[in-house]
DNA sequence: CTTGCCAAGTAGAGCGCTCCACCTCTATGG
DNA sequence: CCATAGAGGTGGAGCGCTCTACTTGGCAAG
């Protein structure tokens, strides 16, 4: 007596359903080379023993994986998060699976997290946002089709999906310029990755417009938002308007002009950058540079996918993203303007 | 002349090293009874191809996968991520994998996902509160060795690891009474999973005292936060604190309370949930209750590795919340009490 | 009645690894 | 000088599937 231990393989399937082995495979991928009576009995068989494919050997047998692997850097980002969700609708449509890790927020976390993937052979690779060099995302780039998101790397490996930090940075100073603001400091990031792409954007919109563009050094964080408050508050000549190198910053701002009894929109306005949830607050109510995150993972799984087929050439995509007006900007302050000229 | 199309296997690094493949077996899985010359020699060649040990075959020939899988409902939510990075971090400890799954939000989504697990044979299944019936759960908490987090749902047949709601009530309903409030108010989300039972908890906290407990409909959000607090303004006693639901929806009372002329915490007291990125910004400052997130994860792996090792008695963890205190709670306006009486 | 064809099903050789049983040395003790 | 042990290494049978090539049994056409 041979005592079936663990799971039901596909031989007991065969075995109880009275077929070759080869048969209930067919079944198990929907083949239509076999009858609806042979079908059902399989089928029967199966949910009878509690069968499920096992996807090891399936694997292993068919040499494709149909799965691709997702890195994100940081989890608690819902940027990533919803960059995630949107790959992984993407995935299901076209019949792929998706297999997530994180580095958490650590450069040695994230090449454990791409060499797991590799070593399961995904067929692809979704990379986001590593924190990890061109240098070396390269070598990994070389060893499975991969996108990378929100990296701001120019390669000539992979394919790349990043925001339009340009087309930001316009409709930004657009918004500002039209409420009759023009100067406008920049709160910047570039001790952090995309910082400096934002920055160099917020400089090319301002010079293009003939307006001086005013930068402070700053982070992506709302201390950082803080003291840049102080120091523009402080200056001989104080900005009239703020853009804030993302909504964390912007409300750290926020908070500094408020303790300062500066009335925003009236005396400053204030922009930040993503739309999280923090700007839509009631209290907050931050206009802000909306991302389409979804179709940052939405765009990247088709890019991928693309490799996976065969494309060769390399593809940089941007999205665009668009400007969310809410209560923290207002027409531009021009008595103070004028007086203190 | 046989090409070795795509990645090199255990047969090609066992020919380069001029050695047999179960010699290169034992190197990759550092074992002892290799010489330091072979080993050497076995890796190098390994690195000279680039060869990566293939997961799908290795787990298959073994039969372990040395790997749990982790469903969480909402990847959106910084609690489920940050119960991830918990465990995330204790599988590590263990010599564990995590391979992480979303259902986004769907119930078929989660169905899915744990589906997905099961046919990878995972070890063990952590579920991150998952939206589905206890039925349900416990029909795939007989097919592994399962672990719910946050899920609230007394069973026989698998670990829980929850929030002690019950300790949490009471340190708010404490913190209250210690500063003068008698007439307290809770924003009840019981159309949610979660809500019931912080609900009793804070009817069993009030009525332990000799208070009588205010209960207002409501739910997890801004919006429902400000419903409630429009109808607890309205009272004709109206409270002087109010504990909503969770964080968000304390942030919706702060707005309408703010919208009212309402002053906080001089005239009402507002106590949050979880203890959320956004109780922390200067301009909330929101009392709240913090849930030390990624203890839940970790407690959860280690429960799982027990019952992968056997154990086969249930247990149910509880996780001690504690209070953070910030300025949205303050005395009691004793003055508003006695004139309205 | 033969031929050809197609639908339905099967046998068996892998996929890349692990692991058990076994083999081959060299050093050691009696 | 032989028995013996242990360190170091090998061969080959699986793990649970997929996939190619092949078989079989009807049935329509000639």
């Amino acid at each position: 007596m041979v005592a079936t231990v663990g799971q039901p393989t596909m031989d007991d399937v065969a075995a109880k359903a009275g077929v070759s082995r080869a048969l209930v495979s067919l079944v198990m991928r929907d083949s239509p080379r076999v009858s609806d009576q042979s079908r059902e009995k399989v089928l029967a068989a199966a949910q009878e023993l509690g069968y499920r494919p096992n996807v090891w050997a399936r694997n292993l047998a068919s040499g494709q994986t149909h799965t691709v692997g997702v890195m994100l850097n940081d989890l608690h980002n819902p940027y990533f998060t919803e960059m995630a969700e949107g790959a992984a609708m993407a995935a299901d449509d076209r019949g792929l699976q998706i297999m997530m890790t994180s580095g958490w927020q650590r450069a040695a976390g994230e090449v454990a997290a791409i060499e797991s993937l590799l070593a399961m052979r995904t067929d692809g690779l979704l990379l986001g946002a590593a924190r990890l060099s061109v240098e070396v995302l390269e070598g990994f780039g070389a060893q499975a089709p991969t996108v990378a998101v929100s990296t701001y790397s120019e390669t000539a490996v992979f394919d790349t999906v990043n925001n339009d930090e340009e087309h930001g940075a316009n409709l930004i100073v657009d918004h500002l310029v039209d409420l009759g603001h023009t100067r406008i400091a920049h709160i910047d990031a570039s001790i952090a990755a995309g910082g400096p792409e934002r920055k160099r954007a917020f400089v090319n919109a301002m010079t293009a417009r003939g307006l001086a563009p005013i930068v402070v050094d700053g982070d992506f964080n709302e201390h950082a938002g803080r003291e840049a408050a102080q120091q523009l508050v402080g200056l001989h000549e104080p900005p009239t308007a703020i853009f804030a190198a993302n909504d964390l910053a912007a409300i750290g701002v926020l908070s500094h002009l408020q303790a300062e009894g500066v009335r925003v929109p009236n005396d400053i306005s204030v922009i930040g950058y993503d739309d999280t949830i923090l700007a839509g607050i009631g209290t907050v109510s931050l206009t802000t540079v909306h991302q389409p995150r979804q179709r940052f993972g939405q765009h990247a799984i088709e890019l991928l996918a693309e490799r996976i087929d065969g494309r060769t050439d390399v593809r940089h995509e941007l999205i665009q993203p668009r400007l969310v007006t809410r209560s923290s900007t207002g027409r531009a302050a021009t008595s103070t303007t004028t007086k203190r000229k």
